[in-house]
DNA sequence: TTTTAGCACTTTTCTATTGACAGTGCTAAA
DNA sequence: TTTAGCACTGTCAATAGAAAAGTGCTAAAA
């Protein structure tokens, strides 16, 4: 569809714009597309009519559009390779076995944020397919015990449980032991409903302060529900790019960030490293999402880097990439 | 030092800018001061000179100084009733006995940040005096293992501890009992020294392996020392005031906030509530910190608000005020 | 047929000017 | 001690003009 000199060209257009974020100008372009301003005008306007290029008034240079941003990505940019520094830092961290995945992914992608000025988020959920391993519970005063719910994956919850004073020891240990018995093996999702079908009626039967103590556990219990924790990194990197120097457009996504619901819609569902740029995303038209969906051992959540759409795609997506090996690979 | 008059003006003008965000003119008082725009203006002089009130510009109306806000609170402001509803919200998540009390400052401070508009900061570190109540390690891999650490007042951390191939069950189960013997009683900052100085010469004169052994869990357990950890809410929250209309200043307090080493500055000492205006704070010139210490067992930290210099003094001391006593009732 | 030089045209950006407005400081009278 | 009155000053918004940057188009050159 576009000839190669056009190809060419829109390659300038996006990368010049990326370095310089002013509008590239036709005979910025001549000197390094050996033909004169003029040809390059022509071009221009016909890679406008494709919709790849944009003027932001009738006599500007050009800025790339978003479908001209998409076709570099798609069909012009190649793949970066890693900087070995970089790569080292990165791999140093999964290496480091005293870390538990979760924090390693954290980490890796707090360093990543800093290696781009992008804004880098972690969108995790321990997965529903956690069971219950083992339950422990120590007391720490009187009426207070602290109840640790290990699972099968490594992962651990921890709650206070308040003992009503009328109880007695052998009663409390009486009724952990029923718990323990009965939700072992149990996913954590289902948790709650098996709380209330099969261990209530056991507990109702066999404890005498029954009520008191069920409730007592269940509202300790009840909401092991795989709770989707957001861990953002640089979230200012970005406000720091200069095209937003605007307030007006720095507080629009200030707002979009603090809320919580528009980040948890970054999850992705595809195994590879996806790109939504501008109006492809929908989180703000002038920015990039760059992510990708990671699996390990019952760990399972989003990677993702925002960057600005004129973002360095090839090194972003050269990162996302080497992470996610990394986590395949621990 | 002020007359009467004086100091009600210096309130009135005090007042008047936290809800309008203007300079405060001579004549929008006089209609409440019963004098004339005249008389206002050499009161406003002597205010002006000695320090409490200053112009924009020349011919400008007036707006407190750093030391006008500081004779404000400390001399005029009166303290707020707490609002009903406000009271309520906060006192249910104290008295939710399911939640940790380091989950309840965080969540009330939450909504304390969403009440005032303001950004709220809980400066919290696991004190020094916590020490390790119990150890439990729970195998998860063939060469994985997850090891809990719970200490004598509630708080529980958990590490990936990786083990050799070599390395028998029994040995691993060994070095465990070594381990939990010595360590239980010891105050989370100084586990790594007494791993090396009394638990390494056990290990190595009674266990095989002891060197693969002793290495496994050190780089587990060696760092329990009580790490500050930060919670904000509500960042934005104070770049939606508008004094903050200007790109540099919105990047410039961003950078701050981003920035660990300034917001562990916060860290309050004294016990009272203490209130940090503009030049006060090593923050920033263009806010107040209004904030507090808390302890209560075994937990301390800070918690503080930033606002605006214009902040409601009064609302936000109250806010505090009421918090710092839930945590020290629970 | 493709490329290029040249020129008219458009928008942005900067600077200067103007007039309306808000508010002060000072003086002199109440 | 208070107040009316007025000159003075800085802000703000609108307007105008000039320079700069860049395009589109036409007509000639390759």
């Amino acid at each position: 569809m576009l000839t190669g000199r056009q190809e060419k060209l829109l390659k300038l257009i996006v990368e010049n714009y990326i370095k310089t974020v002013k509008p590239v100008s036709s005979k910025a372009i001549s000197s390094k597309l050996k033909c004169s301003s003029a040809t390059i005008r022509n071009e221009m306007a016909a890679l406008e009519n494709f919709g790849f290029i944009e003027k932001t008034h009738i006599s500007s240079g050009r800025i790339p559009s978003d479908l001209g941003y998409r076709y570099y990505v798609d069909n012009i940019m190649v793949p970066r390779e890693l900087n070995g520094e970089d790569m080292l830092k990165l791999k140093q961290i999964f290496s480091n076995n005293a870390l538990v995945l979760s924090d390693a992914i954290n980490k890796s992608m707090e360093i990543v944020s800093e290696l781009t000025n992008y804004t880098a988020i972690v969108l995790g959920s321990s997965s529903s397919d956690n069971k219950i391993a083992k339950i422990e519970v120590v007391p720490i005063a009187d009426n207070k015990m602290i109840a640790i719910v290990i699972t099968d994956k490594g992962h651990v919850e921890n709650r206070n449980v308040s003992i009503p004073l009328n109880v007695s020891k052998a009663e409390v240990k009486q009724t952990i032991d029923i718990i323990s018995k009965l939700i072992v093996g149990v996913p954590l999702n289902e948790v709650a409903s098996v709380l209330e079908f099969e261990v209530k009626p056991v507990i109702d039967k066999y404890v005498k302060e029954h009520e008191a103590l069920y409730n007592a556990f269940y509202s300790a219990f009840s909401d092991f529900a795989p709770k989707p924790n957001i861990k953002m990194s640089g979230t200012t990197n970005l406000l720091m790019s200069p095209e937003f120097d605007d307030v007006g457009k720095i507080r629009n996504l200030l707002n979009k960030f603090d809320d919580k619901d528009i980040i948890r819609n970054i999850k992705e569902d595809s195994d590879g490293v996806k790109i939504y740029i501008g109006s492809e995303n929908n989180i703000d038209d002038d920015i990039s999402v760059i992510k990708t969906y990671f699996y390990k051992d019952g760990e399972e959540g989003t990677i993702a880097l925002i960057g600005p759409k004129r973002m360095e795609y090839d090194k972003a997506e050269a990162l996302l990439n080497f992470i996610k090996e990394n986590i395949g690979k621990e």
